[in-house]
RNA sequence: GGCCCCAUCGUCUAAUGGUUAGGACGCAUGGUUCUCAACCAUGCAAUACGGGUUCGAUUCCCGUUGGGGCUACCA
């Protein structure tokens, strides 16, 4: 059985990329019907960030990549408030409860003689890197405290001495590892540093962390991204040590600024809750970051996430780092909005409505105000990219804006033209009783109208629109007739033919 | 500096030891049209470079160049 996890840090909000990891790791597990855990990383005191552990729940479940063990999301437990929780049998899930368990094992690697006590100072190690960097050397721990005696270092200790602990690397041999993405892949285990495993806080640092957590979550496959790749061979060398059995690895490409470098904050939003405010989709952000670095092969371009679970695999994974591009991500936005069903569009863009103050609460009153809705905001459903955008759009429905009298004049026609136009299509759509006020019959009718009158088309219908609409660029004037209903159209157009 | 990874249109990518190197986004032009959007059609645009191997290489090998990651008692 195949069990992946996704194992963030709290050192900020759900990045991008980490979605897109968390994708892959819960993709594999769902198409094997594996398991897919969440572990909470926070070996870094100086970093946490408070809220850090919720905001990557929510982003995760909003996304709909829902773990099947570990640390969970729960919404019921609090009224109007969601809290973590923690649900399995290889807990606890957080590596902040778990120092007793690092430091268990670091004992046994100090008594086997693979790691050693350290007392070098911060300072020392500071000047030391400093004299490398300046001789133009490869920086990194010289084995100051290797040596040291067993015994010694343990007065020391008892005299208060502060400590990390180290672990030992060979001084000679390869490690090679098959990494599911990128090969065979080797390391001279020379070159590899005497990395601290336990530092003087008592807290492990990620190398140890992470393999005593996933041997003992029974993790099969690790996926994570590509600037992990380096740090493989202390791990392979921790397993070994431990006399445990390593993971599959996969090591994902990065994700890039348009400059190439590292997916970074500086060049723009990076963190899930930000495309979440904008009003993307998830489905659309999912199916995106999906396609960054991986596809199918086909010409097909929409994949819901069972889609994907079906679809996926490491193999067509690709190797190069993928720069991450705003404008697809909008398209497929588009796309995702416009698949939409009716209602649940209305149901997604009501936090937005809300914010735009164009409902005083995010909820339905009742099953008419939600038709009324429904036929409303789909004026303007093929005009935006993000929900975001539609309060801004579709104001002009709810409320008509100011506009001057020039407005009403369509550019190959006179004020003249224009009023008595707008005077008689009004008098003619007036006739409509409420039954036949629908879109296509009153855009057939007053199409036939046109003809009959000899008008041409732009001299009648600009003035309506903008009569309905209030503004230069916006949905037919059938639709929004539709939308707004009789009544309301009607009083539109008189306050239009008021203003000549 | 050292180690490691990578390299097809501007971007995401497909493909094969032999193809007119395909698709999508974006861009441009045209069509449709009362405006905007959408839609339709067309177009522009890539195998980084140099050596091999081979009848033939974008594909396999080597090198160069370029890019990226790591090089912490951060993850």
């Amino acid at each position: 059985m195949i069990i992946t996890r996704f194992a963030p840090s709290p050192t900020g909000y759900l990045h991008i990329g980490g979605l897109r990891t968390a994708l892959y790791s819960y993709l594999i597990a769902k198409q094997s019907n594996g398991k897919f855990l969440l572990r909470i990383e926070d070996t870094d005191r100086e970093r946490f960030v408070a809220d850090g552990v919720l905001n990557i729940l929510k982003s995760l479940y909003w996304a709909g990549i829902i773990p099947d063990e570990g640390v969970k999301l729960d919404c019921e437990s609090i009224v109007g408030e969601c809290a973590a929780t923690q649900e399995g049998e290889s807990g606890p899930y957080v590596q902040s409860e778990r120092l007793e368990i690092y430091q268990k094992y670091a004992d046994e690697l100090i008594e086997k003689g693979f790691a050693y006590y350290c007392f070098c100072a911060q300072e020392r190690l500071e000047e030391l890197r400093k004299k490398q960097q300046e001789n133009k050397q490869a920086t990194g721990y010289d084995g100051h405290c290797r040596e040291v005696d067993i015994k010694e270092a343990k007065k020391k200790i008892a005299n208060g001495e502060k400590y990390a602990v180290r672990m030992k690397m060979p001084k000679n041999g390869v490690t090679i590892f098959q990494d599911l993405i990128r090969g065979e892949v080797s390391f001279k285990n020379e070159l590899v540093d005497d990395q601290v495993i336990l530092k003087s806080d008592g807290f492990p640092t990620y190398h140890l962390a992470v393999v005593v957590d996933d041997h003992l979550m029974g993790i099969t496959h690790i996926i994570r991204g590509e600037e992990w790749l380096s740090s493989v061979p202390k791990h392979i060398q921790l397993y070994k040590y431990l006399g445990w059995e390593p993971p599959k690895f996969a090591h994902l490409p990065l994700l890039l600024n348009s400059d190439k470098s590292k997916l970074s904050k500086r060049q723009g939003d990076v963190s899930v809750s930000d495309y979440i405010k904008k009003g993307y989709l998830p489905e659309a952000l999912i199916n995106f970051v999906a396609f960054l670095g991986w596809n199918p092969g086909g010409e097909k371009e929409i994949f819901s996430l069972d889609e994907l679970a079906k679809e996926f695999s490491l193999e067509k994974v690709g190797k190069a780092g993928a720069v991450f591009n705003l404008q697809k991500l909008d398209w497929y936005n588009q796309q995702y909005i416009r698949r939409l069903a009716p209602r649940e569009f209305v149901a997604r863009a009501l936090p937005f409505l809300a914010d735009g103050k164009l409902l005083t609460e995010p909820k339905i009153e009742n099953e008419e105000h939600e038709k009324r809705l429904e036929k409303i905001l789909g004026l303007e459903r093929e005009r935006i990219t993000t929900l975001s955008e539609l309060p801004e759009m579709i104001r002009f429905a709810f409320e008509l804006p100011d506009y001057e009298s020039e407005l009403l004049v369509w550019k190959k026609s006179s004020a003249e033209e224009a009023k008595n136009a707008l005077s008689e299509v009004k008098e003619y759509l007036n006739k409509f009783s409420v039954q036949e006020w629908t879109k296509n019959n009153l855009e057939q009718k007053t199409g036939e109208w046109i003809k009959e009158k000899g008008y041409g088309n732009g001299v009648v219908l600009w003035p309506l629109r903008v009569s309905l609409s209030g503004q230069k660029d916006s949905p037919g004037p059938f639709e929004i007739m539709d939308a707004l209903e009789k009544e309301e159209s009607i009083i539109r157009l008189e306050t239009a033919i008021a203003k000549f």
